[in-house]
DNA sequence: ACTCTCACCCAAAGCGCTTTGGACACGACT
DNA sequence: AGTCGTGTCCAAAGCGCTTTGGGTGAGAGT
C-alpha cells in the first residue's frame, strides 16, 4: 500500500493525503482523521527512501566501527555507547547506520557515506592520535561529532570528551597523597588519542612533585584481562615492584587484581588500584555503594547521549559550528586503594 | 554531482552513463573507460536512496539490539556479533541498520523497518523462551534469521544457534567425571532462551548419572563478574558447598574466581569451574595455548559471520525456505578445572 | 543493392514521496 | 455587486536513479 493506493481509495489526491498525514493545516480535521484512520487500517507506512529522497533529509545517522586487522579487538566500549547514542536519536525519529571500517578503506567509507545521501551527519569514534579522518571529514562537508579528540589537530571540529588528562592526573595525586612513590601504568594503546592524554597526565602528576617516573612501570597494550594480569605480573616480580598500579579499563585492573592475589598479596593493602570506570552495563564496578575499585568514573553511555544530542543540534543547524563538550571524570573511593606500605 | 550532471559533461546519456557504471555489456570499453574517469575524477557517487528505490533493493539489512529498561544491560556479545555479521555484510555491498528496541514498541520498530524500505532483511538477536517476535517478524513476510532459538516454536524460521543443551551437558558431564557431585550452575537470565536450553543440558547430565541437582546451587542474573562473585560467595558459604561451578560466561567465572580466592581457595584445586566462552575479543581466555578457565568455546564472532551469511543467501533466493545452523561448542580444558578434593 | 545483424546509444517512464503553485467555493467586508 | 480573504483540496513537477523499448549507422551476408 503506497500513498497513491491510499489517496485512491480515499477519492482524496496524493497531497492532501501527504498533508495530512505529515500535520500540514491546510487539511480540515474531519478529512485528516479519516486519512489517519484509513492510514492505520491499511497499515501505510511511507517509504524512507522516497521520502528521504523528496525531503533531502535521511533521518539516520552513521557510526563507525573501527575494526583494525581481522582479529583485532572490538571496541568493548562499543555497545553501551551505541546504546546511549541510539536512545536519543530513535527518540527523535533517527536511525542509526553502522559501518565497519578497517584501516585501509576508511576513506572510502566516509566518503561514500555521505555522498550516498543515507546519512545527514556521523559519529566518529576511537581517534587515533594525529587521526587524519577529521580532515576528510571537514572535506566530505557532512556534519559530524567526534567522540574523543585528537591532539595534534586544531580545534575546528566538534567533538566530546572526558577530560582524561585531568582524571588520571587526579587518580595519580591520589595514590601519591597516599604515600605511593612507585606508581605503575597499565594503560592502553598510546596511539589511541585518549591513552596518550592519560599518560600525559600520569606522567604530569608525578614530575609536579618532583619525582622520576619509570619507564618499566608503564605498560601499555588493548585493554584486556589477560594484559592487566600479565603486565602487572610482570612488574610485580621486579627488583623494586610498584606499589600501587593506575589501570586504563576495570578489565585491566581485574587482571591486575588477579597477579596480585596470585602473589599472595592482597589489594588495597599491600598493592593499591587505580582504575578508569567507563560504567560499561555489562561490567560493573561493584554496586554504585560497595565499589570494588577505586576509579575515575565516567559513563560512555551518557557519552552517547551527548554525542547524538550534538550531532542533532550540528543537523539541524550546521551554521552554529564547531562545538566542544569536555566531561569531568569523578574519582569514585574504593577498597583497592590504600595506604603505601611501609618500607 | 548527479547522473545527469555527469552525463551532461560527458556528452552522454543518462541511460549510457548508468550502464558503463554499473558494468552493463550495451557500452563499448571505449567509453566505459571514459565514463569511470570522469566519475572518478569528479568524485560521483550515486545516491543509494535513488537507486534503491529504482532497483527495489535497500542493500542494507537491519539489526535490532534489544535494550530492556533504560539501566539495563546491553549485550556486552553485540559488539563481537555485528563486527563479524559486518564483515560478510560490507564484503559483499551491504550496510546495516541499527534499531534499539525497548520492549514495548517491538511490533512497531520491526514493523516499520521493513515497510520504510530501509532494509532487505534482518537478524533478530537474544530471542526469549516463546519470543513472539518471531510471528510478528514472519507477517511482516520480510527475511529474517535468528541468532539463537525460540524453544516453544515450531522450526519454521531460519535460526543459527549454538547447541547450548549439548554443551552445558558435556560440561558437566566433564564435572562429573572429575569427581565432583555438588556442581553449582550460575546461568544467565533464564527467560533467555540459550539460558534455558544450558539448565536443560545440565539437569539432563545430573540426572542421568543418577544424581539430584540442588536448588540452591542454581542461580540466574544477568551475567555479570558481581553477580557471579555474590552467587559463588553464597553458595561456597553453605554448610555443604559446592566442589564445582559452571558458569555461563567468562565474566561470571572470573567473579566466581574471585569469590573462591577471597575464601582462601584455590580455583582448579579446591573448586573447579568451567565456563562458556564466547569468544570476545577484548574478553579472551588467557591465550590460546595458555587458557585461563576449562571452557565450551563457540565464537560468537564467527556467529556473526554465519547469521548474515545466510541472510544474504535468503535474501537473494527467499524461496529456499527456512534454513538452520546448528553449532557444536567445543569442550578446552585448562587448569580451572581438576579432579574433586577428597572429603 | 538490399536486408539483417550487431554494437552502441538514447528518450522517457517509472520508483514513492514532498512541495510548489494554483483552483474552487464560500462567507465577510466595503 | 464586487473584492478579498480563507479554508480546502488538487495537478504536476521534482528528488536521482534504473530499465524498458526503441533508434541509428556500420559492416556482413545474399
Amino acid at each position: 500500500m503506497n500513498l497513491k493506493d491510499l489517496a485512491a481509495s480515499l477519492g482524496l489526491s496524493q497531497t492532501t493525503v501527504s498533508r495530512a498525514l505529515n500535520g500540514y493545516p491546510e487539511v480540515s480535521e474531519a478529512t485528516r482523521k479519516r486519512v489517519r484512520e484509513a492510514a492505520r487500517v491499511h497499515g501505510y507506512r511511507p517509504d524512507s527512501r522516497a521520502r528521504s529522497l523528496a525531503t533531502g533529509k535521511a533521518m539516520c545517522i552513521g557510526l563507525v566501527l573501527p575494526i583494525s586487522a581481522k582479529q583485532e579487538i572490538v571496541n568493548p566500549v562499543f555497545a553501551d555507547f551505541v546504546a546511549g547514542a541510539g536512545e536519543t536519536l530513535s527518540a527523535r525519529g533517527y536511525d542509526i547506520m553502522l559501518s565497519l571500517v578497517n584501516e585501509e578503506d576508511q576513506s572510502s567509507v566516509y566518503r561514500s557515506m555521505l555522498k550516498k545521501g543515507r546519512v545527514d551527519g556521523l559519529i566518529m569514534q576511537a581517534p587515533l592520535t594525529g587521526d587524519e579522518r577529521i580532515a576528510l571529514l571537514q572535506d566530505v562537508g557532512l556534519p559530524f561529532v567526534v567522540h574523543g579528540r585528537v591532539s595534534d589537530h586544531d580545534d575546528t571540529y566538534s567533538w566530546m570528551d572526558i577530560d582524561n588528562r585531568h582524571a588520571f592526573h587526579r587518580a595519580t595525586d591520589h595514590l601519591l597523597d597516599l604515600g605511593h612513590r612507585r606508581i605503575a601504568l597499565l594503560n592502553g594503546i598510546e596511539a589511541m588519542d585518549f591513552a596518550h592524554r592519560r599518560r600525559d597526565g600520569f606522567l604530569d602528576a608525578i614530575a609536579s612533585r618532583g619525582f622520576r617516573a619509570d619507564e618499566n612501570l608503564m605498560a601499555s597494550a588493548a585493554m584486556t584481562e589477560i594484559y592487566g594480569y600479565e603486565a602487572a605480573g610482570r612488574m610485580l616480580d621486579l627488583p623494586e615492584p610498584p606499589t600501587a598500579f593506575l589501570a586504563s579499563s576495570l578489565l585491566v585492573g581485574m587482571g591486575a587484581h588477579r597477579a596480585i592475589e596470585a602473589r599472595g598479596q592482597r589489594m588495597g593493602h599491600d598493592i593499591s588500584v587505580v582504575i578508569h570506570d567507563d560504567g560499561l552495563s555489562y561490567l560493573p564496578n561493584g554496586s554504585d555503594n560497595v565499589p570494588i575499585f577505586t576509579a575515575t568514573h565516567s559513563p560512555v553511555r551518557d557519552a552517547g547521549h551527548i554525542c547524538a544530542d550534538m550531532l542533532l543540534r550540528l543537523i539541524q543547524n550546521p551554521k552554529i559550528g564547531p562545538i566542544q563538550t569536555k566531561l569531568e571524570a569523578s574519582l569514585r573511593l574504593g577498597p583497592s586503594s590504600g595506604p603505601a606500605p611501609n618500607q
